[in-house]
DNA sequence: TTCATTTTTATGACTAGGTACTAATAGTAA
DNA sequence: TTACTATTAGTACCTAGTCATAAAAATGAA
C-alpha cells in the first residue's frame, strides 16, 4: 500500500531528526522509494545532506562548549567605559547567537553582554557577580543590534558594588538586570 | 626554516585535536607541506580523516534517549531528562571558560548552562526565559566539573513555567536560580 | 663527494554521498 | 485529450578523502 507524498514527508522530516545521521539510500531503502524521491523531498522540506547535517550538530556543539567563544563577540563591542561609573556595549546577534529554530536570541548570550559589562565598568583586577536579579522584556531577533548601559550604583561599599545594566533594541528596552558584583579585597574572601 | 618531521607531527595534532573540522587541503597550507604530507603523518598518527572526526564528534554529543530535542543548542553534556520534570547537565570548566587572570570561570558560562538546562526540560517547542533572579555562591575554578540540576516547580500555569537550577561542583552548590520560562501558548502572546 | 636512506611530493584510479540538471514515465483530474 | 503531479532514471560534476606507485628532494654517513 502506497503512502501519499505527505505523509511520507512528514515521517522523513521524523526520522531524520531521530536520526540525522541517515544516508539518502538508507531513507529510500526504508520507505521503498527511489533515492531520487528523497532528494526531491529533502529538497522541498529544505533538510540539507548528510554532511551539511553532521557538521552542523558537530559545529554548534563545537561552537559553544569546546572552543573559546570569541570574548569580544560574545560581549559586544565597548563604545564607552567610564571605570566605576558607567559602560556602554554594542551586540550584533548573529546566527551563532539564536535558535536554530525560530532565530531568536538565546538567554546567555544576552546575559553575558550585560553580566561582562557589569565586570568590565568595575574598577578592579578581579570582578565576579555573586547575585543578580534579571529581566528579559522582549525576544531579540537575529539581526538585531542590541545596545547595553550599565551604571555603577553604589561604588563604594566595601567589597560589594552594585551595577545596573539596561539593554536596547532601538530605544526598546529588551533586557534588563541589577548585578551584586564582588571585588577583591587583599585576600580571598570565601574559596 | 623547516620543521622535523617530529615536530610538525606534534603541532598537527595539537592543531587537529583544537579545530577538528580542519581539512588536510587546509593543514598542508597552514605547514606548508603537501596535502600528501599531511595525509602520510595522520595515517602515522592514526588520525582518522575529516569525516570521520566530524562524525565521532557529532555522535558522543548524540543520546537516543534525548533525541527529540535540540540537544546540540544544550550548554553542556546532558546526562538525564524527564521532559517537564528535571534535567540534568554536565560542563568541565577549561581554559576557555575562564577568567585568563586567575583562573575562575566566568560567570555567563555558568549561567549559560544552567539557562540552557532550563530551556531544555521545558517541554515545548518555543521556550524562552522572562525573568530569573541567580546567585552565584563560590568561585568555580579552571578544571572542576560542574553539575547543573533543573527542576520543574509548577509546570501547568498557563504559559508560564518556573525552573530551579541549582549547580555543583562535587557537592558542593556553585550556583543557584529561579527561572521564569515562557512557553508558546497557540498564538504569540507577545512580539 | 657519493651512496643509502628517509622524507616529501606527484600522479592516477577509485570511493561515498551528495548537487544540479534533463528527460522520461505513470497516474489522476478536468 | 490535455494538463498536471509524482516518481524514477541518468548524466556530469563536486569534495574530501582512499590506495598504490613512482619520482624527487633532503639528510646522514663513509
Amino acid at each position: 500500500m502506497k503512502q501519499t507524498k505527505q505523509t511520507r514527508q512528514m515521517e522523513l522530516k521524523d526520522t531524520i531528526i531521530a536520526t540525522p545521521f541517515i544516508t539518502d539510500e538508507d531513507l529510500a531503502e526504508r520507505f521503498g522509494v527511489s533515492i531520487q524521491t528523497i532528494r526531491l523531498d529533502r529538497m522541498e522540506l529544505n533538510i540539507p545532506e548528510l554532511r551539511e547535517r553532521i557538521k552542523s550538530v558537530a559545529h554548534q556543539e563545537w561552537d559553544e562548549t569546546v572552543r573559546a567563544l570569541p570574548i569580544e563577540e560574545v560581549i559586544g563591542e565597548m563604545v564607552d567605559l567610564e571605570l566605576d561609573s558607567r559602560a556602554i556595549s554594542i551586540l550584533d546577534i548573529k546566527p551563532d547567537h539564536v535558535f536554530s529554530r525560530n532565530h531568536i536570541a538565546r538567554g546567555h548570550h544576552i546575559f553575558a553582554q550585560a553580566n561582562s559589562l557589569a565586570v568590565a565598568v568595575i574598577n578592579d583586577e578581579l570582578a565576579l557577580t555573586t547575585k543578580s536579579e534579571i529581566r528579559f522584556n522582549r525576544q531579540v531577533n537575529l539581526g538585531e543590534r542590541v545596545v547595553a548601559k550599565a551604571r555603577v550604583l553604589d561604588s563604594e561599599y566595601k567589597g560589594r558594588t552594585t551595577v545596573e545594566v539596561t539593554s536596547y533594541v532601538e530605544n526598546e528596552e529588551v533586557f534588563s538586570g541589577i548585578f551584586t558584583m564582588f571585588r577583591s579585597p587583599e585576600q580571598k574572601e570565601q574559596d
